[in-house]
RNA sequence: GCCGGGGUAGCUCAGUGGUAGAGCACUGCUCUGAAAAAGCAGUGGUCGAAGGUCCGAUUCCUUUCCCCGGCA
């Protein structure tokens, strides 16, 4: 496959400094970051997130930010459309599809908001920093995952919700035994998407191709277990004094269900589960806490087996400097 | 001091005359349009201590220590 140009990913686990790092990276290296975060990109949901503001991103343009409205689903094969055109903006290289149909996703504006993409298009030829802890965002860019056509169906997915797994999987050997001796038989939501794509295309799920497009430079930010928990905590606090708790209301109040809320994990399950007085505040505090800390592991999990991964912990000017020159190498080559 | 209830995995607790389990925590893992989601696997205990009965006690008996209620 052709080369499509240089692209860096800064990821690692929640609370790790990504944002930080990526802001300071682009600035000397003449960047421009593309949020890779599966919650991010949800308009109004910005405390919770830890979605960058305004004044920090320093005049760095921002992308994938506030693309979605949280009463509808997002899902990686729309984050791989977008990104790739974000990716093509900022290098500034002809748009394979849709040129002349701008996305009006990345006109958004708040105080959170991101660059639109018209200011891009004149300046070009910039770095793109993938930046984000969502790993299979991540990999559905860099790595060019082909993701089946077959467009999510809910009606049908919530008709095989019904079925029991062991239902699920038996239906999925009839229709597509090769899928199903890879499929984890427990798990629902691959039982169904299989399920779907055969029932909906009429084919079998094909095996996963990908391609590289970009020559990438991963950079995974790693702490030590107990540093990041610590990390965690600190911020978990920070986002409550913020007015996380508010947030979470107004989003309620707007129309989102706590169901719906729930939906996302974290900060707004639990706090939607507080608010619906299903925990205390302490419980609430408590458990998301430890919610946190899983997830970072499950985070790491999923980074450790990449071996093109460099793994930096920039947390001293002279550690930035080599990841600096990391980079610049990098770009040269 | 007396009367109850209890001491079993890091925590909360279940259980049995044949050397023990659950949930959570902890550790490792999976990932084909929900991925902060959804799943999987594993480690872990001289069953408070000492005696006794018994072929055999964590389980029954005695003593002892500790905790929690009530009465004084």
């Amino acid at each position: 496959m052709e080369n499509q140009g240089k692209i860096i990913v800064i990821l690692g686990p929640t609370s790790s400094g990504k944002t930080d790092l990526s802001i300071k990276l682009a600035k000397k290296l003449d960047g421009e970051i593309i949020s890779a975060d599966s919650r991010q990109v949800y308009k109004g949901m910005n405390i919770g997130t830890g979605k960058v503001t305004k004044k920090e991103m320093a005049g760095i343009p921002h992308y994938l930010l506030d693309v979605a409205n949280p009463k509808t689903r997002f899902s990686v094969a729309q984050y791989q459309k977008l990104a790739l055109r974000a990716i093509k903006n900022i290098q500034n290289l002809p748009a394979q599809a849709g040129k002349n149909s701008p996305p009006t996703n990345f006109e958004s504006q708040n105080k959170f908001g991101s660059k639109k993409i018209s200011n891009s298009k004149l300046v070009g030829g910039k770095i793109p920093f993938l930046v984000g802890g969502t790993g299979f965002y991540i990999q559905s860019v860099a790595d060019g995952i082909v993701i089946p056509e077959v467009k999510p169906d809910w009606r049908l997915r919530k008709k095989l919700e019904k079925l029991t797994t062991e239902q699920m999987f038996k239906k999925l050997k009839e229709l597509d035994p090769k899928r199903a001796k890879s499929i984890d038989k427990h798990n629902p939501r691959r039982l169904i998407r299989a399920l779907e794509i055969v029932l909906k295309s009429k084919r079998p799920v094909g095996s996963l191709s990908h391609s590289e497009r970009f020559k990438t430079l991963f950079l995974g930010i790693k702490k030590d277990q107990k540093e990041l928990n610590g990390l965690i905590k600190k911020r978990l606090l920070k986002r409550l004094d913020e007015g996380m708790i508010n947030e979470v209301k107004r989003l309620h109040k707007s129309g989102i269900s706590f169901k719906r809320l729930e939906e996302f994990g974290l900060e707004y399950r639990y706090v939607a589960q507080y608010l619906q007085g299903k925990l205390n505040y302490n419980e609430m505090v408590t458990k998301l806490e430890k919610e946190i800390e899983h997830y970072a592991k499950r985070q790491m999990t999923w980074f450790k087996r990449d071996k093109r991964i460099h793994w930096i912990n920039p947390h001293t000017k002279k550690k930035l400097n080599e990841v600096v020159k990391l980079c610049k190498n990098f770009l040269i080559e």
